[in-house]
DNA sequence: TACAAAAGCGAGCGGTCGCTCACATTATAA
DNA sequence: TTATAATGTGAGCGACCGCTCGCTTTTGTA
């Protein structure tokens, strides 16, 4: 395994730009031309930049990938602790309103990116690809704890897998497919039955 | 678009051991060293046959890799069919205990080769992959419009497609994880709260 | 046994890929 | 100004890839 760390830290201003026009670039090659395409020629030829000082700041591809993932992940958890931060003493049904919103959201960000790291890039960074899981994790089961004693299971983690995890992939076939089930996101049906869901696991009725 | 059928048919004994030979080589290739490492020399040295062999039978390493996940799908269907033939009298409960069971079971049919599809030749043949979602929902949605009457969403499609992929999505992640989860994949933990996940969306409680 | 059709072979072509390295250019410090 | 470090360049190496094609071997048929 070799290391994915830069190889060399940008200094001056100068190489700080050719640093994010190398990530901004993987990003586009990624988006528009998907995995098997995104050479890394092809990158630094869309950055602007030679392929040598692409090997400058990345040691490899993966690390390259990995940037990326990262970067767009790091967004991803940033919305959703700032939308579920104060959520502690709302009651349940906005509680999971809002939180199935940011997921949505979440999702809405970048879409074609979202899609591209999902279904060509996972197996590069596994540990990486799933960071925004487990932090959603970590929040859903803490807020689970918090209201013990209103909520139907009592396995804080197992739910929390559960929930998570099936709200993320619903979310996630949605914006897949670019027929009727895209139609369901626009107007309001898919959060509604997503809400349903997770209202009626948590406490058995959906209000 | 290149054609993905068969270059030729093979008719005589020696050919089609020499033809199954091939998609059982790439199964293994792809579930020991991954699609990258999966070139068509290496699938055709480990079928113990020459290169010029495999591609009289596949036109490109695309439809080998869909032979591949078409005959993994069609045995997950024929699993699933087999334990719902006869489900449409059952109770609400048993009916979504055993649908569950045989979204598990399916999983636990070849779980590497499984992972290896899901996440890193779901690209490949989109339409292949997903065979196996699209009749489950066709499946499920087929037992809600019957229960109409004793089941609280009113919208088949939406409840079909949430409920597949929710349940599938949450097995699935709990396959790919090594650690905690699959625990929970031992004991009957994630079992009993996916079941109870689907009966209180369907029921409003877990019974 | 003779012969055509079917099946099998594998060196190697044309191409792409990830990546290196000897060198050129630009910024900073003395 | 000049020495030194930081940054940027791109031709091209070695490896591998998907795939072809001229050829040999095996099989079914008469």
């Amino acid at each position: 395994m070799p290391t994915l760390k830069p190889r060399k830290r940008p200094k001056q201003q100068r190489s700080r730009e050719t640093y994010d026009a190398i990530v901004a670039a993987t990003t586009r090659v990624l988006k528009r031309e998907g995995y098997e395409k995104a050479s890394t020629n092809r990158i630094a030829e869309v950055a602007g930049v030679s392929v040598g000082s692409l090997y400058q700041y990345f040691p490899n591809k993966q690390a390259l990938v990995i940037a990326v993932v990262e970067r767009h992940s790091d967004q991803l958890i940033a919305m959703l602790e700032r939308t579920i931060a104060d959520l502690g003493a709302a009651p349940i049904p906005d509680a999971v309103r809002t939180f199935v919103r940011a997921m949505l959201a979440a999702h809405a960000l970048d879409p074609q990116l979202h899609r591209v790291l999902v279904q060509q890039v996972m197996h590069i960074g596994l540990e990486h690809t799933r960071k925004f899981d487990r932090r959603a994790q970590q929040l859903v089961r803490a807020y689970l704890e918090a209201h013990a004693d209103e909520v139907l299971p009592d396995d804080y983690d197992t739910a929390a897998f559960v929930l998570c995890h099936a709200v993320d992939a619903v979310i996630h076939m949605a914006v897949l497919e670019s027929d009727a089930s895209a139609a369901k996101l626009e107007d309001g049906t898919l959060e509604r039955e997503i809400c349903a869901l997770v209202l009626r696991y948590l406490l058995g009725s959906a209000d």
